[in-house]
RNA sequence: CGGGGUGUAGCGUAGCCCGGUUAUCGCGCCUCGUUUGGGACGAGGAGGUCGCAAGUUCGAAUCUUGCCACCCCGACCA
């Protein structure tokens, strides 16, 4: 039983704020759409990392790191990425602050930059402007990094988690001697980001291509992944893109091949973000709080003692302790919570809402009996197993519940995946029923501005496994060849 | 930047139309006691520039004006 989820921010409070809290900078500011990651939320983030993180490493990437402000100019050398971003960036044009007659900080106005500073909304321009001198020969291709960082975009409109003002993310940045090179490479990362958001974030997600409309600034083809939320609005949670020789001729980047010519580079970027928390959030959690998939979860189990003196619960502490020993040496994270402050039943609520994947209970009647109390937080089923089973039990069934967490996921995307032929029919399943619509189009950008201003639906991506079908557009009755997918979207 | 709305304790709120004791209630917090297998109970207690400023008035959370901030809907976007 999952709620209905609705767009209000807060409807998602309940979730929300286990991990993170919006940051109260606007007293005076104007500064909005700032996030505080809680510990309990950054340590998810830190797992998302540290999989992401060895993801690319097997795949040849390194991490590298790029200063965070950018000068102005670097920003008119390519025209579609400048138009992408210009809006919404944090501009620095100051280093000094005083205080004035009243005692009051102000800007120091002598303190002004001669060229002003652009806080990175994304990192192409700095990191090819840095390329070009490291690059000569196609010996030096190809160059494969990452970088971890923060980067900050004006948005006219924030949400906690999906779009913030700053966020935290990583970017891909790959140079490369052949187009074909380049593309495979971001189609590569393409299956990255869909084995990480099933296998770990157990979200299923759809593979596919942007429509021209909505590629990223600068791209000559923008590969996604689209997952589905619970209240049946998709989320894009993962791109790459194939960006051509755009930036390397914005920014000169020219290398000599085996031939001696002298050649343009190929160049992806690649990306996911904090964004994904809150996809993981809306992919899972129920009227209780998160229910997190155990593979990202930072404590796999928690242990409850019930007791009524300090005799119980020595005694029960003495055999929580072995037990936590052999669940940690097979990899298991484990809290056991002995606070004399909260009573058992607060604890559990209190588990329930971080999304703890198993929760054990052990009290009086277990210590006789040699057994214990266990839990699932997906299902809510309670057991009372063997101590000396417990290991294996806990074990086998945080497998179970990642498994069982994508297939229950991946039944109420598919479910919410629905062909249409006729454009009532496509208003109608956006209306009612949400989710993913599968309809013919005639591959122009005047059709897909007319239903979006008609449905609020957009075009989510041409998937890749798309048939070729013989059809006629859902709006306009153009011939078309395949179907694709819109859905109304964070 | 357009359209709507809101601002009272850490959080959520009543009171405002129709000005009048010490600003209401719940959660949370502190103390003591009884409790502890699903968010305990009782008693006591702490906590407030009623968004800010000016005005009207004997008297303003309440009326007037100005300002500020935030939220929702739209345009923009990962």
């Amino acid at each position: 039983m999952s709620k209905k989820l609705t767009t209000r921010e807060e409807d998602y409070s309940k979730w929300y704020n286990e991990l993170v809290i919006k940051a109260d900078l606007a007293e005076n500011s104007g500064v909005r759409g700032c996030m505080v990651i809680k510990p309990y939320g950054f340590a998810i983030w830190e797992k998302m990392q540290a999989e992401l993180d060895r993801m690319f490493k097997e795949t040849g990437h390194e991490n590298a790191y790029f200063p965070m402000f950018i000068p102005k100019s670097y920003f008119s050398k390519e025209a579609s990425h400048v138009d992408g971003f210009a809006k919404e960036c944090a501009v620095v044009t100051h280093y000094r602050l005083k205080n004035d007659e009243n005692g009051k900080v102000v800007v120091d106005e002598n303190a002004k930059l001669e060229e002003e500073l652009i806080v990175r909304p994304t990192s192409e321009t700095i990191i090819w402007d840095t390329y070009r001198k490291w690059i000569e020969s196609y010996r030096d291709l190809p160059i494969l990094v990452n970088q971890w960082a923060n980067v900050v975009r004006w948005e006219m409109r924030t949400r906690l988690f999906l779009r913030t003002t700053e966020f935290l993310w990583q970017e891909g940045h790959t140079a490369h001697a052949t187009k074909q090179e380049a593309i495979e490479e971001s189609k590569q990362m393409q299956e990255v980001y869909a084995e990480f958001a099933e296998n770990f974030m157990a979200m299923p997600v759809i593979k596919g291509s942007k429509s021209e409309s909505e590629r990223f600034a600068g791209a000559l083809e923008t590969y996604t992944i689209e997952a589905l939320m619970q209240d049946g609005k998709a989320l894009q949670a993962g791109t790459s893109h194939f960006l051509g020789q755009n930036f390397a001729k914005a920014f000169d980047v020219k290398f000599t091949s085996k031939e001696g010519k002298r050649e343009y580079v190929w160049a992806t970027s690649w990306g996911v973000s904090t964004r994904l928390m809150g996809a993981l959030v809306m992919t899972h959690s129920d009227d209780k709080g998160l229910v997190l998939p155990p593979n990202l979860a930072p404590i796999q189990v928690v242990i409850v003692p019930i007791y009524r003196n300090d005799e119980h619960l020595d005694a029960i502490s003495e055999k929580v302790d072995e037990l936590s020993k052999s669940l940690k040496s097979n990899g298991v994270s484990v809290k056991y919570d002995k606070r004399d402050t909260h009573k058992p039943g607060w604890k559990f609520a209190e588990y329930e809402l971080k999304g703890v994947p198993l929760r054990i209970a052990m009290g009086p009647r277990d210590l006789e009996n040699g057994t214990l109390e266990i839990a699932r937080r997906d299902t809510s089923e309670k057991k009372t197993i063997a101590i000396d089973e417990t290991v294996d039990y806990v074990v086998s069934t945080l497998k179970t519940i990642q498994d069982d967490l994508f297939v229950k996921a991946l039944k109420f995307r598919n479910e919410h995946i629905t062909e249409v032929n006729s454009f009532d029919e496509f208003k109608e399943v956006l209306e009612t029923k949400g989710g993913f619509v599968s309809a013919h189009w005639d591959g122009s950008i005047e059709t897909e501005e007319k239903i979006k201003d008609l449905t609020k639906a957009t075009i989510r991506c041409v998937p890749n496994n798309a048939e070729i079908e013989q059809g006629v557009c859902v709006f306009t009755g153009a011939k078309s060849e395949k179907r694709v997918l819109f859905a109304k979207a964070y």
